[in-house]
RNA sequence: GGGGAGUUGCCGGAGCGGUCAAACGGGCCUGACUGUAAAUCAGGUGGCACUUGCCUACGGAGGUUCGAAUCCUCCACUCCCCA
């Protein structure tokens, strides 16, 4: 195995490899391909784009194929079953932002291609005879996505996938010699299609590398809400607070792969803050120093240091006067990071105010988070339902902070006087 | 085409004429403990009112009955077996 490789290794972002030449200045250039299938990248796409990033450190070229020809074909990787096709505007829509996305992501210098550029305007028959002539059937069925969807079924649509994907990785071999495709370890089957292929046209080795799936100390999927959504680069998708306290709530069993998997921290830096947080892991150094990196990066500095303060006030570790004496703009941006709940007086029976605004959806229901001690405002835990809003004294004049147990926050707002 | 089983709350799954807003399990919410961790324990989980009360709900539409998730009829959907 060459030795290249064991850094990445050892960053848990290596899961499956074919051979891979001794130096990493054989291969050229890499890519790593995405479809559009959303108008947003999630933290899973985060994973095959560090691999990207550590290779570019090897000198090896990346790119990164938005999949807008592809997108409209549906991957049957990973489906259980056949998907309804995106309309295309929608699929233009999304690779747009994914890869105005992209430029903003990535600090190094990359190729962004599209698939729809080649494969858009290729031919039905030239496709059949230049490309569907070098793959059996009986190669395709073989394939592990293939196969499981015999049973529940599948269109000659998606069938014809990987072949397209594999067509992608010719189109870039010969572009850009690009010699290495990697993905996640869902993408091994398509990956090695594209390497049959490119060997059966010309002859030439490449080569295929995939990401592990993610999942927690607990056996389950990473990248999720308890809830089950996905986390969201975007801050309409996924607000920037959220975003930063996923990261923060992080467990201890997890944090060591997670800060070698995202971090762009050495490895000598990333072993030193280990160290210091096993000698006080109450302290939750690592959580938070791997939230504001990542926070920082998505959304910017600005905006990371902000949710770092809400976070700090809401849970008790900052002083709650702070949120006085922040900046108008910061403090603007800080109301954004959270639902709004407009209540149109201060001096309505809590309980009512809520239900009326929203932020409870029915009086039953607030009445018994209240019984259980459940709500504070201004993290004051509420007595009763009864209290009009003004009982609590109001940040810059008209805000209240309203939690919903430890974790659920928004803000209330009150007119003015 | 023939025969059988089923459709219950967020999910799984009991109930088979009143005592059923519906056992039990999971999920979810809240609390205690804590490190905004894990584990554990406790409470809650249709709506309104809030001391016993009312309304809406057990695939849909009718019917029988003082009374139905439970019985009958029709309709819709799902699954299984045989051809």
């Amino acid at each position: 195995m060459a030795d290249w490789l064991q850094p990445l290794r050892k960053r848990h972002l290596i899961q499956d490899a074919t051979p891979l030449p001794e130096t990493p200045q054989a291969i050229g250039a890499a890519y790593v391909g995405i479809d559009p299938t959303a108008d947003s990248l999630h933290i899973g796409h985060l994973v095959p784009l560090q691999l990207l990033y550590h290779l570019a450190q090897l000198g090896i070229q990346p790119i990164v194929l938005v999949g807008g020809a592809t997108a409209r074909i549906g991957d049957p990787s990973g489906k259980k079953s056949e998907r309804p096709l995106l309309p295309a505007e929608v699929v233009e829509a999304n690779a747009q932002a994914l890869a105005a996305q992209l430029q903003k992501l990535l600090p190094f210098p990359f190729t962004l291609v599209d698939n729809f550029s080649w494969l858009g305007s290729f031919a039905l028959l030239d496709f059949l005879r230049d490309v569907g002539k070098h793959v059996t059937v009986s190669y395709l069925l073989a394939k592990e996505t293939i196969q499981s969807r015999l049973e529940s079924g599948i269109s000659f649509t998606e069938f014809s996938y990987p072949l397209l994907q594999a067509y992608d990785f010719y189109a870039l071999f010969r572009r850009y010699g690009c010699r290495l495709q990697i993905g996640g370890a869902d993408q091994w089957g398509n990956i090695t299609t594209g390497i049959a292929l490119i060997r059966k046209l010309t002859g030439e080795e490449v080569y295929g590398m995939t990401c592990p799936l993610l999942t927690k100390a607990d056996g389950t999927k990473f990248g999720k809400t308890e809830g089950g959504e996905n986390i969201w680069l975007s801050s309409e998708r996924t607000s920037p607070y959220r975003f930063y306290q996923f990261w923060l709530n992080q467990s201890d069993a997890d944090i060591p792969k997670l800060l070698y998997v995202f971090s762009w921290k050495s490895e000598v830096e990333i072993e030193e803050l280990l160290q210091k947080h096993e000698e006080a892991p109450e302290k939750r150094l690592a959580q938070r120093v791997l939230a504001y990196e990542m926070t920082a990066r998505i959304h910017g500095e600005e905006t990371a240091r902000s949710v770092q303060v809400v976070s700090e006030v809401v849970f008790g570790t900052g002083d709650f006067a702070q949120l006085e004496a922040l900046p108008e703009a910061l403090f603007q941006q800080i109301l954004r990071e959270m639902p709004l709940y407009k209540v149109p007086s201060r001096e309505v029976p809590l309980l009512e105010g809520l239900v009326q605004s929203g932020f409870f959806r029915s009086k039953s229901e607030g009445r018994q988070l209240i019984q259980q001690g459940g709500l504070a405002i201004n993290r004051q835990r509420v007595p009763g339902g009864e209290v009009p809003l003004s009982t609590f004294s109001p940040v810059r004049g008209r805000f209240w902070l309203v939690q919903r147990g430890k974790k659920h926050l928004a803000w209330v707002e009150a007119p003015e006087g």
